[in-house]
DNA sequence: TAGATTGTTAATCGATTAACAATC
DNA sequence: TAGATTGTTAATCGATTAACAATC
């Protein structure tokens, strides 16, 4: 509660996770829930959940629980997603093409609003309901648009490229897809989705289940 | 070194970061590393490098450093992506396309090499140059397969039916994209990609900077 | 040999888990 | 009031960082 700590980032993650689960309970019209409640609907367990939200404040109320609307509410506000969020995406290839065409985005208050790219074939054509803009223009453009956060859907040689041209235009937050190391000033963030990076991960599960044998739990 | 301890997966993640980042070295001909330069290449600290790889042997040499090529295939075979990969993908929508095509996943030998889906409209068409089957004949054709590894790019409602299906063809290992808590059997692995639950991340820091002004460092 | 750099041990840090007094 | 459940403090756990003896 005393806001002289900082909320570590694996508590915000689970954060997006609590809210997601909110949402589907409030969809089955469920009215309150205990933290006990939710270890069983998320796997994270109760004492974590009571926790995470003590490093925001009081949201429920003992012998009682959480009421369900307003502890979503309460999130939405913590992470900032209960006003509009716009995104600018860099890389108007396949993968940025299944980035704009993503239901989730629009579920979630987040916005893709501009689509940026450096090879001419692609500038000037559209990528669902974007146009594709010259990556040369993306400060000028977000000027206007005012966007903080960016998404890095480039090959990894361009991705630096990218990343300094949307901290030049004033981005803060970057999601990059690209499986590259980005150098940025220390007030941007950046998430990095690296779907090698997790498949070695698992690859390396796979061999050491196979290399014990396989036990047959569960 | 002794493999009493077992390596936490943040080094295993790390690992992943070493390996790309010594591909490059080796394209350069670097012939030897130290830590200390890798921490300049990759970011991580020199301790933090050594330290990950101790709990798989001894790759260096002290007063020298590490031969890249050598270190880089020791990882290979720690991380197990020195022989193919086989992965199935569920889901043929959007993001499931923009995986097939995505150019990363064969430079590190991965291969998908069965895609299903659910929709009769999709089943029996061509994904690239695979042709997408029915998921209830997941079983079936895994068994000639032999694919331990799963990527689930489908829906959020239908995630769980395709964690169980992939499970009971065999797989250990599952990628998962859809915004969902999978309930699997305790020697399964899984990864969660979740671009949503990374933005709201990222949206938490933009409010936040925002809020204390943004400090004109760097 | 002298200089460099490893692998490892010990110290620090931070996050998770457990326990419980406060409170509805 | 009695029962339930919170928010928080303290204990535990695990990962990161620092320091250094071993070694090339």
């Amino acid at each position: 509660m005393p806001p002289g700590q900082r909320a570590p980032v694996p508590a915000l993650e689970r954060l997006a996770t609590y809210h997601r689960h909110l949402l589907d309970l409030e969809q089955e019209s469920v009215v309150t829930i205990s933290s006990a409640e939710m270890e069983t609907h998320t796997g994270i367990p109760a004492a974590q959940f009571r926790k995470d939200l003590s490093y925001f404040g009081d949201f429920g109320t003992p012998g009682v629980g959480y009421v369900v609307t307003e502890l979503r509410a309460a999130i939405d506000r913590i992470l900032h997603v209960h006003e509009e969020q716009c995104l600018l995406l860099v890389g108007a290839g396949n993968l940025g093409a299944a980035l704009v065409g993503y239901p989730g985005l629009m579920e979630q208050k987040f916005r893709l609003v501009a689509v940026f790219d450096n090879n001419y074939a692609k500038i000037g054509r559209q990528l669902w309901n974007l146009e594709i803009y010259d990556v040369a223009r993306l400060k000028e453009i977000n000027s206007v648009l005012q966007a903080r956060i960016g998404v890095i859907a480039v090959p990894r040689q361009a991705a630096q490229e990218a990343a300094n041209a949307l901290v030049d235009a004033g981005v803060n937050a970057l999601l990059n897809f690209a499986p590259a190391t980005l150098r940025v000033p220390s007030h941007v963030m950046v998430r990095n989705v690296s779907f090698v990076q997790e498949l070695a991960v698992l690859s390396y599960h796979v061999a050491s289940v196979a290399s014990v044998e396989q036990p047959s739990d569960r």
